[in-house]
RNA sequence: GCCUAGGUGGCGGAAUUGGUAUACGCGCACGACUUAAAAUCGUGUCUCUCACGGGAUGCGGGUUCGACUCCCGCCCUAGGCACCA
């Protein structure tokens, strides 16, 4: 008996799989197609980790089902390679990021060749590439003609120290992560995208695709639509008397008008410094201001503590019931959402209360949650009202109305309009969703392909002279511009083609939106005439998309965005890029911790296929845990796997010339359920169900060609023992010869069933059954039964309830 | 704080979607083989009880003949929160 000897096998096969190119298809041939997509890399220094295992893995097993179930699958890969981590690098050590960014793809292309991930990496996309940044800038060029491109300004992390913007998840306390200087909020110029122009497109176009619904509700909350009314009120200063200024609110609840108690508007609000001169205590009202400016936005809305100032000398005039009310600036008032003002209704918003509390502002009820008027009890708003000061939570449901004046009875939902309509109010719709800002103030990204004139008046740079290349005379060490306004190659360019005192944009984009069309270069990705042609667009848009949930709101709700938006300018005839999506969960260490390198628990897949080979840590990745699940890594488990590959191995010296019945039965019943369950990527239990076999195996008899059946079904996910074995018993290449095996219905089913007898919904009894007993037949063998007839106690049953060929339960009483 | 998901043996997890809870794997214990060990094979392994039986799916309630599964209220963990990808 030969040993099972992995690191020879999968060499072996790795070698002659890429010599005989088994990854190459027929591009041009879409009748037939699948278009698998794996979320790309970013292809860091690090190395391919765990979860890309995972992952592609689960794409690489569900790729050669659908091959073998005779559909041309197109499953491809590339790399999302400009990114901030080799520009850091570059800081630190001057290594340029396109030398870093080149080695480590080659790492990652050589770890996943060794992994038996078939990919045809002669079509790839690299977004680093100026044959693919070509395109990604034409597309930019194809936005901005067609009016989905503008200019202005956002509030951004600012290190004072290191001159550069700088992400939330860098800021530390409020310091910067790298220097521990203090961060600013400054606001920096940039070109944006109008994603919002497409945002009931992207909530409702959610109803064609197949994803998790949880992600789906994660995109719609993002986007965040929300139907309102826009009010104004009216302000009064030096003792009551009217001013010409107005604050315009948004609301979704116009119908709580009468309980407003006080206004807010957001430190940032324009209005504040019109009224200066009217407010009396300016100093307190500016420095808080100031202090507002430096939080960041989520630092400004978590926690329950609220802060804010009353701005003195100011009032507002609450349109419904003409009462006076305060006026305060707070920072839990965002000034991009809305009109950046609010009406505050203590009696009926969280957060409203917990300022009134702090600030000891009026609460007033006026919703009932209740259906009929009979129902509003007298003094059921001081009840409220006490209720909300000893819990802190304001009722937030709908009902009738009521302290609210001649709409007093009326529903929440009515009194919406009929409140708006009386104080001339609008109805209208708010979204949370922005504009998506693109430009970013570094150098390792796609240049925006924009020149200013002398004047300073944006143009875009002529197709004819894409790519716009990213120039390399730059220091990356940022000074307070972009470093590519370091670059004397690319203002020189930028003159000789337009002229005396033209300059470059010098921001580059942010790698997202490199990220929100790679999909659709696959099909062409040598094409250099078109980002993808006419033939190739067949394979669009992409069948199964598999990756990780931290990509459910932004990487996802971009991709879509492109899709849409290059549908509308006629560039793609479909909508939606990703008809079925499947995420897959975190690998954490053998502590359910997150592997990072600061730890030190990082594990690399170089070293588990080493030691346990490639086949092994492929199913074991996919046996550990359901894949959308976390996955702990744990390596003292991979060895029942690898016990289950070697059984499979040895299985092959003790072939018999008919297989017993119950492998028979057994080889159907796992057929059936693989099937099913490859197609679900319930790829944990599909493991389970073929170790179960082996176990069947292992007891009885099994025929070369039952085997045979067999191992073209553990093929996808252990490609390189399967073909050992298949080449063995003398026959050609698995992954290009073979069809998946189909199942007898008949014999893939149980003709004697178990089920369980209970007596008032406890197991008493368990009795067997032939396939097709009729109710009445199983109930006459149960109740013939001594232990039954025992736990009845003589008396008569009362119901009897049947689950055909699962359990039977006899009522006899209930337990009173 | 807000949005979303999840909590089942010593551990990873299964449960035909409301029908015998703990499949499969790891670990552990015992046995076989061996001078011995490793490997392999076999048996056992939720818990309390001598037993008859009872109790367990994060905690507390509810619906149902029957609840891991559905409903209400808590607690804990994870992901995301717009310049990391």
């Amino acid at each position: 008996m030969e040993k099972y000897n992995h690191n020879d096998i999968e060499g072996k096969w790795q070698k002659i799989w890429e010599e005989n190119k088994v990854s190459k298809i027929d591009k041009d041939d879409t009748k037939n197609k699948f278009y698998m997509l794996d979320m790309f890399p970013y292809p860091s220094g690090d190395g391919l980790h765990m979860g890309h295992t995972e992952s592609y893995t689960a794409s690489d097993v569900y790729y050669r089902f659908k091959k073998m179930q005779g559909f041309n699958v197109l499953h491809p890969q590339g790399f999302d390679a400009f990114g901030l981590p080799a520009e850091n690098f570059a800081i630190k050590t001057g290594v340029h990021p396109a030398q870093t960014t080149e080695k480590n793809i080659s790492n990652y292309i050589k770890q996943m060749k060794m992994l038996g991930l078939n990919y045809d990496f002669d079509e790839q996309a690299v977004t680093s590439d100026p044959k693919y940044y070509k395109w990604t800038q034409w597309i930019f060029q194809q936005f901005y003609k067609n009016d989905l491109v503008y200019q202005s300004t956002q509030k951004a992390n600012w290190c004072s120290s290191c001159q550069t913007v700088i992400a939330n998840e860098q800021v530390l306390n409020g310091e910067c992560e790298r220097c521990g200087t203090q961060i600013e909020q400054k606001k920096i110029p940039g070109w944006f995208f109008k994603i919002t122009d497409f945002a009931d497109d992207l909530i409702n176009d959610l109803d064609k695709v197949d994803w998790p619904e949880h992600t789906k509700k994660n995109q719609r909350n993002w986007i965040g639509k929300s139907e309102g009314a826009k009010i104004k009120f009216k302000l009064t200063a030096h003792r009551s008397q009217l001013t010409a200024n107005e604050i315009e609110v948004f609301t979704t609840r116009p119908d709580t008008l009468f309980g407003a108690t006080y206004m807010v508007l957001a430190p940032e609000h324009s209005l504040v410094s019109e009224l200066k001169d009217q407010i009396t205590n300016w100093d307190e009202v500016e420095e808080y201001g100031i202090k507002a400016q430096n939080k960041t936005e989520m630092e400004r809305i978590e926690g329950k503590e609220k802060t804010g100032v009353k701005l003195e000398g100011i009032s507002a005039i609450n349109p419904a019931n003409s009462e006076e009310i305060p006026v305060f600036i707070a920072d839990y008032v965002l000034v991009n959402y809305g009109t950046g003002a609010i009406m505050a209704v203590p009696a009926h918003d969280d957060r409203d209360l917990q300022f009134a509390l702090q600030k000891d502002i009026e609460i007033k009820p006026v919703i009932a949650e209740v259906k009929s008027v009979d129902e509003i009890i007298p003094g059921l708003a001081e009840l409220k009202i006490k209720s909300a000061r000893e819990s802190g939570f304001a009722t937030i449901g709908f009902g009738l109305l009521m302290e609210s004046g001649q709409f007093n009875g009326m529903n929440s939902e009515e009194a919406k309009k009929k409140i708006t309509e009386f104080v001339g109010g609008e109805m209208t719709t708010n979204y949370r969703l922005r504009d998506w800002s693109i430009s970013r103030q570094r150098y390792w990204g796609c240049p925006i392909p924009i020149v200013y004139s002398p004047e300073g008046k944006a143009t875009l740079v002529p197709e004819e002279h894409l790519p716009w290349i990213l120039p390399i005379d730059v220091d990356f060490k940022p000074k307070g511009v972009s470093p590519l306004g370091a670059s004397k190659e690319f203002k020189e360019r930028t003159e000789k083609i337009f002229g005396k005192g033209w300059t470059p944009e010098y921001d580059t984009m942010d790698t997202f939106v490199d990220s929100s069309w790679y999909f659709l270069r696959y099909p062409d990705a040598l094409n250099d005439s078109e980002f993808c042609s006419e033939i190739r667009k067949k394979w669009l848009p992409v069948d199964l998309y598999i990756g990780g949930a931290e990509h459910t709101y932004m990487h996802l709700l971009f991709a879509r965005f492109f899709t849409k938006a290059m549908n509308k300018i006629g560039l793609l005839d479909f909508d939606e890029p990703f008809l079925k999506l499947r995420h897959q969960g975190m690998v954490l260490d053998a502590q359910g911790k997150k592997m990072s390198k600061s730890k030190g628990n990082v594990v690399n897949p170089d070293d588990m296929v080493k030691s346990f080979g490639a086949d092994s840590v492929r199913t074991y990745m996919l046996f550990a845990a359901p894949l959308e699940d976390e996955v702990m890594w744990n390596e003292d488990n991979i060895v029942g796997v690898y016990r289950f590959l070697e059984k499979v191995w040895f299985t092959k010296d003790e072939l018999k010339e008919k297989s017993s019945e119950d492998v028979v039965r057994e080889l159907h019943k796992t057929i059936k359920r693989m099937t099913k369950g490859i197609d679900e990527l319930a790829y944990n239990t599909a493991v389970s169900d073929m170790m179960k076999f082996i176990n069947t195996v292992k007891k009885s008899s099994i025929s070369k060609e039952d085997y045979q059946t067999f191992l073209t079904i553990l093929s996808p996910f252990a490609p390189h023992i399967t073909q050992e074995l298949w080449h063995q018993l003398g026959n050609e290449s698995l992954i290009q010869d073979e069809s998946w095996p189909k199942f007898d219905e008949s014999l893939s089913k149980d003709s004697i069933h178990k089920i369980a007898v209970q007596v008032n919904g406890k197991v008493r009894e368990t009795i067997e059954i032939e396939e097709g007993t009729e109710e009445e037949d199983v109930s006459k063998k149960a109740l013939a039964s001594e232990l039954i007839k025992k736990w009845l106690e003589g008396k008569e049953p009362k119901k009897i309830i049947y689950v055909k060929n699962r359990i039977l339960n006899i009522v006899v009483e209930s337990n009173e």
